[in-house]
DNA sequence: CCATTTGTTTGATCTAACGCAAATAATCAG
DNA sequence: CTGATTATTTGCGTTAGATCAAACAAATGG
């Protein structure tokens, strides 16, 4: 299921914004006290619940995070891709995971034990900073969304979605921008508070008016523009 | 509108959850860096979009932190009482204040310099980590709002914010529990994503269930049990 | 005290979106 | 290749909750 991966170059992720402003010789600290382990499409990196171990950073691939109600109802709550952190519970002090993250493609990752957290807070300050950074900016995101399931109907929810996703794990082709890994209606469904079939008749109408082209788990933005304007209320 | 207050004694305010596993004279150093603030029923500490220049420790009172959409709507974030911290833009390297802060009564709080969140960092770490722990709270329970507004119809969604309203803001009376400043109907709507009419033809059906009694702008708990019930779901 | 403003209640529609159902299409496993 | 599984589409009836409307009640301010 996972094994360990080759020493990771500094200067591969050097660019990541979680190593902003920080030297090549720190990067490389950081990223010794980690293991890189490989993770197949579908592998669960941590489970709901779990004591929260360790934090990761994604190297290569994607990943959703989602909760489980006790109701049965999934809610995904966000995606992760290349270099993002993720799993960050020692952070800020849960002792568990609030969510469950399942790999949607095979992926890279790196992962520290949580004690790494407090000696890189000390040794490693801006490494710190650029995480809190980056947290707070899901704090944000995540009271945007609910602003948006508070105030807003389906259509437009849905079109947020769509664009999240584009920006997010979005790749360019010819015609427009491909999302990089399956996503199916039920998928939609679950990041807007809506029904699979909600979204499907959603898709359809968009598809035809040419906004998108969709299959099977696969989504194809073609007029991004149109989708945001939709998105804002139009 | 605000004037200084007196000199704040360490001894007041050692026992919030902030300044866990603190020593007084740090905790004296720490108040001797803050300005302490009146605010009127009805003042803003900051507003949405507003640069972050401080953040804030609330001594007394209570306040409400709402977002507004471009579209005109307000949707209530939450509330905050006496020993929370609020307004942390810089503690997450946010720029501007993403919502607007209201005093909900008379209050008292003391606000502290961007500049010396970093003071803080290497001078008082654990104040840092109980901060960052705080914070971390609000992560999750922002998420679990998510999960709710994805899953949970409206009367469940209204019973849930009059539960976290008792537990944050209430005061124990004679019969039940009393939400501690005034509330209105849109208040709760603003809270649930709902309207005023709906959160009104609810708190009717619960105040004959004898479930709750209700006033102008006020709420009181009677039965916090059957009200816990709604919540999840019977 | 009266006039005005602000908050609440309740009834009567109306509709966005859900739930159900059944057909179709793509993928997978043997 | 074939049957089973999983994803999608689309039609149709239902409903939770919004919207509209009007009356009522409490607070406020001169």
């Amino acid at each position: 299921m996972q094994k360990k991966a080759p020493k990771i170059d500094p200067s591969l992720v050097a660019d990541f914004p979680l190593f902003n402003d920080m030297k090549k010789e720190d990067i490389g600290d950081i990223l010794e006290k980690g293991v890189a382990k490989h993770y197949k499409k579908g592998d669960r990196f941590f489970d709901q619940f779990d004591e929260a171990t360790h934090f990761f950073l994604m190297l290569d691939g994607y990943l959703e995070v989602s909760k489980t109600t006790e109701e049965g109802s999934q809610v995904i709550m966000r995606h992760f891709g290349v270099g993002e952190l993720f799993g960050v519970a020692p952070a800020i002090a849960q002792k568990n995971y609030p969510a469950t993250s399942r790999a949607l493609v095979d992926c890279v990752a790196i992962l520290w034990e949580n004690k790494f957290w407090d000696l890189f807070l000390v040794e490693h300050p801006q490494f710190i900073k650029n995480a809190y950074s980056a947290i707070g900016q899901r704090l944000a995101q995540s009271q945007e969304r609910i602003v948006e399931m508070s105030t807003e109907q389906v259509e437009r929810r849905v079109a947020h979605a769509v664009m999240r996703l584009t920006h997010q794990c979005g790749v360019k082709t010819e015609s427009g921008i491909l999302i990089d890994f399956p996503v199916s209606r039920q998928d939609i469904a679950e990041m807007t508070g809506t029904t699979l079939h909600t979204v499907s008749r959603l898709f359809s109408a968009w598809s035809t008016k040419g906004l998108m082209q969709v299959g099977r788990q696969k989504i194809e933005v073609l007029e991004a523009h149109k989708l945001a304007l939709l998105a804002q209320g139009h």
